[in-house]
DNA sequence: TTCATCTTAATGCAGTTGCATGAAAAGGAG
DNA sequence: CTCCTTTTCATGCAACTGCATTAAGATGAA
């Protein structure tokens, strides 16, 4: 007799499992981070940012627009990174309602110190379970998510 | 003169795409269902558990390990189910440290009432931007995350 | 110019989460 | 049994998030 092929998975268990797979692997490295001493990883997302833009330098709402984050989630967010000193607010010279978040040393030597363990989180907790051309499929599909 | 390829985006594009996607995916679902008058998903995702087990009863420490959750986080979300009266707390009768939490009449229709939102925004959200063999494929690539 | 509208950013307050700890029962070695 | 360890669940407190609102400058139509 022929065996029964099991379904295939539908659209809402892949929409399933990538909830709990993402969450389950942030959680973990968040730990790995916090274990070393760290801050959380939105602290170093922004840093990040801030690194790659002209002048070191970013207006809070563009930073909202690239890390999809909530308006008043940047904005508590870049109060704490100044108060630690990663970040310094500047008036916009060009807009008088609004700031311009520049990195300063100590946060370019957060980003810098944070990324081995970083690295190494993500290594153990990510890229070690894949296999050859996941990643890239990951990537390519993950894509139209957010366009 | 032959055209440079561009580098294969490493584990790490992988990693970033996945946390930005699935983060920003989940947030417009949540959206919708709230649009809609309902709880969190983590309420859904709660009773759904406890609709598909025996009796339609659970320990926390199942529902923890089930959804991922931490421990305090299991105890204060059932706490706020049991409050508004979609589940019910009882003593556990074989072990005395522990609690048996049941799904109510009232829970299992808030999930009868939940599903045709959730189920709609994760087909506009998530399913929607999907090209055939997606689903598959996401699920399974994902499935060597959470073993 | 003038005024209504939109954009940018901050904040009070309530609800939620993370961390550390504690209480109580189960399990297990001797 | 006795004692020590482990498991299960709750909770005080601090930090963070979501929501609603406010303030203030930019923008653009008339």
């Amino acid at each position: 007799m022929r065996q029964t092929t099991p379904p295939p998975p539908a659209a809402i268990d892949a929409w399933a499992r990538l909830q709990r797979a993402s969450g389950a692997v942030l959680a973990r490295v968040e730990t790995r981070l916090k274990a070393d001493g760290f801050p959380p990883l939105g602290w170093y997302d922004v840093l990040l940012e801030l690194s790659r833009a002209e002048d070191k330098t970013l207006r809070p709402v563009e930073i909202e627009k690239r890390m999809l984050l909530a308006q008043y989630n940047v904005s508590r967010l870049l109060d704490r990174l100044a108060g630690a000193g990663y970040i310094e607010k500047l008036k916009s010279p060009e807009d008088g309602r609004g700031v311009s978040v520049r990195l300063t040393s100590e946060g370019d030597a957060l980003l810098k110190a944070m990324w081995p363990s970083y690295q190494a989180a993500v290594e153990a907790e990510f890229t070690k379970y894949l296999e050859p051309g996941d990643a890239e499929t990951l990537w390519s599909v993950l894509g139209r998510l957010v366009p």
